[in-house]
DNA sequence: ATCTTTTATTTCATTGATGAAATGTTTTCT
DNA sequence: AGAAAACATTTCATCAATGAAATAAAAGAT
């Protein structure tokens, strides 16, 4: 619950002092990917404790709005792991905790009949629109003071960082470049 | 496992479609808010999965890395909690692994006998100096691409938002404003 | 000198995530 | 038709994080 600004001052003398000592350390991407990993995990505190009186976590909600956004209100198992970073096994956990809060639906695909379509219900829609615009406030208020061009930029510069992070772990670790 | 440019297209298709069912939604802010939880929690996996080889987590691995950097290589529990962003009792808990590992040492406090002093071993600086080394690569590969301008910006741009998220912590939630 | 606060640990119960293996159903391949 | 692959669930064991409450020691306040 500290102070994130003061976490970061001491992050900054912390690799100061260390790259005195381990020169080879490439001392502003150090930072970065700290930044980076500090205000990530703090927007994640924030965005917990706010989901929190819904009873619903970050996976929960992450699955329930993937179902919203999409057109017919539906996707599988298997795609919800995926875009959720999920293994199946918890998916089937969460799938069953919505399902017995009647926010989502499993049923047996059509097209497929190994694929379970899950949908979200009424009352599914209805919490979403419930808890989601009372967030809008606190989104707009960790962008104040960012111009248009800020905005632009941060989006692109956290896009492009995406995609290195693609390409690092598609590339195994450091033994040997594959082929 | 997902890619990450994959999740990130499906959020960005998501969101402008809820945004047309919802059009008071801050549509850019949303889409950075998300952006950035998603790249941290990848870059959090894929740091993760660096220290896995080394039997340390992130939480292990940030508590030994603030006593690495700091000048006398000591700090305190207490301290230890306010900067990992862990509670006391998880902090005993690492601290107790640490110490079972011999990575760092606990005595009682010189001037305030409450405080239990945490210094890193011998041993843990020569950990910490054989692992860091490797991961630098992956690190300025991530900026791969990144010119020096375009880290800057990205610090900066961070960096506010850090600040941001400070001032919503401190004042609490949708209710109202004190005072 | 006593009362309160701070600091850390211990204990305990709970929760969420995680991963492996076995299972069952359905589709795809040949 | 029969073998192999894909999909989801179930079961099981484990680990990390979490939080509350009790305990203990030392410092600070009045």
């Amino acid at each position: 619950m500290a102070n994130l600004t003061k976490c970061i001052d001491m992050m900054d003398e912390g690799i100061g002092r260390v790259s005195t000592v381990i020169p080879q350390m490439p001392k502003a991407e150090a930072r970065l990917s700290r930044l980076v990993l500090m205000v990530g995990s703090s927007l994640e505190q924030e965005l917990e404790a706010r989901l929190k009186p819904h009873q619903l976590n970050h996976s929960d909600f992450l699955t329930l709005m993937i179902l919203y956004s999409r057109p017919d209100g539906h996707s599988t198992p298997g795609e919800l792991c995926e875009f959720t970073s999920q293994g199946a096994t918890n998916m089937t956990r969460i799938a069953n905790a919505l399902v017995k809060r009647g926010l989502i639906t499993r049923r047996a695909g059509e097209a497929d009949r190994r694929c379970v379509l899950i949908h979200i219900t009424a009352a599914g829609r209805r919490l979403v629109q419930k808890m989601l615009p009372p967030l809008f406030p606190s989104i707009s208020a960790m962008f104040a003071g960012f111009s248009e061009a800020d905005k632009r930029h941060l989006s692109r510069l956290l896009r492009k960082l995406a995609h290195n992070l693609d390409q690092l772990s598609e590339a195994p670790h450091p033994p040997r470049t594959p082929r």
